[in-house]
DNA sequence: AAGACGAAAGTGGTTGA
DNA sequence: TCAACAACTTTCGTCTT
């Protein structure tokens, strides 16, 4: 699983890289490897080498029109007029946006009654709000466009089953966010959320759970592999550390030591054990700080998985 | 002094009668 | 609906480097 290395290339590049991988969301040479197979997930919302799993950019954004023009003739058929059909505006962008500030008084009037009209009923403004809230959710977690469409559409299904009704709106875009994330495969755990959501994480379960139940989604429980690449960026770690915490993992689930153990507790382990085996010790406080598990849960997790894995881990 | 360790009690969610 | 249960947290005293 681990990719070999030609030895001595690209070692002497090491020093300074975790600095400058934010910026560089266009790169088309790996500043690790020299590889110019990078790819693009966007599912994952990241860019990584292929070669040598290097993540050169994460939480990428803007991807461009689906569509593809090969000539010019093509390319002015499939640029489309007006502004993209998107969930994320309260009427599907169908709206025409009219510029505030050069009407003359009667064309105000007339806006401002067509607008008093449009948005006539409460539940088309909390629809509004609604959406600016997963806006704004999302942005502070720096979540790609389609995992934001995502959320926007699974709302528009809660709205159609009127189940939003007599709940906060906060709560409900928040726990729409954490599912979507999950469904995606890159979850984000529930504190990450409650941090940038205005209720607390007791209410964000509970809609959770109700939406869950109401919607009839499953959801299968997250992965620890899922949580490793962010975890081991935050942490500032390499990508050899990012291998090989997955590769822990991977032997920790054949062997069933992560069944019924919380995912986000078990990948904290791995990295913890991964980082001192390559070297770039992190305290346990360091990793508990980053993951939002209790250093006793990673001290729990790591020693279960170092023995059963006959991993010797010296400090 | 910082980090690691582990015991013991408390918390919140799940399950099964 | 309630109690039992497992995972995880909180707290804290002790050991190690």
């Amino acid at each position: 699983m681990v990719p070999e290395r030609e030895k001595g290339e690209g070692r002497d590049k090491k020093q300074g890289k975790q600095e400058e991988e934010e910026d560089d969301a266009n790169v088309s040479v790996c500043p690790e490897c020299g590889s110019k197979c990078l790819v693009r997930d966007y599912t994952k919302a990241e860019i990584f080498c292929a070669d040598c799993g290097l993540v050169i950019a994460e939480n990428i954004v803007d991807m461009g029109p689906e569509w593809r023009a090969f000539d010019s003739e093509q390319m002015l058929k499939r640029a489309r007029a007006g502004a993209p059909l998107t969930y994320r505006i309260h009427d599907k962008g169908l709206s025409t946006l009219t510029k505030w500030n050069s009407l003359t008084q009667g064309q105000y009037k007339l806006k401002k009654w067509q607008q008093r009209t449009h948005i006539a009923n409460t539940t088309e403004r909390s629809f509004i709000f609604a959406l600016s809230e997963i806006d704004r959710i999302s942005s502070a977690l720096k979540l790609p466009m389609n995992i934001r469409e995502a959320a926007s559409m699974l709302y528009r299904r809660a709205m159609k089953k009127h189940l939003i009704r007599g709940r906060s709106i906060e709560g409900i875009t928040s726990a729409i966010i954490y599912i979507t994330c999950r469904q995606y495969g890159v979850p984000r755990t529930l504190e990450e959320i409650t941090e940038v959501s205005r209720v607390e994480q007791k209410e964000i379960s509970r809609a959770y759970r109700f939406l869950l139940r109401e919607l009839d989604l499953k959801i299968s429980p997250a992965s620890p592999i899922d949580f490793v690449p962010r975890f081991c960026s935050m942490l500032g770690l390499s990508s050899d550390i990012r291998a090989k915490a997955i590769e822990i993992i991977k032997k920790a689930s054949e062997k069933e030591l992560t069944n019924g153990r919380g995912p986000i507790g078990i990948a904290a382990a791995a990295i913890y054990i991964a980082a001192i085996l390559n070297g770039e010790h992190r305290t346990q406080k360091d990793v508990s700080d980053v993951t939002g598990v209790t250093e006793v849960t990673i001290r729990n997790r790591y020693k279960e998985l170092s023995e059963q894995l006959d991993i010797e881990v010296l400090l």
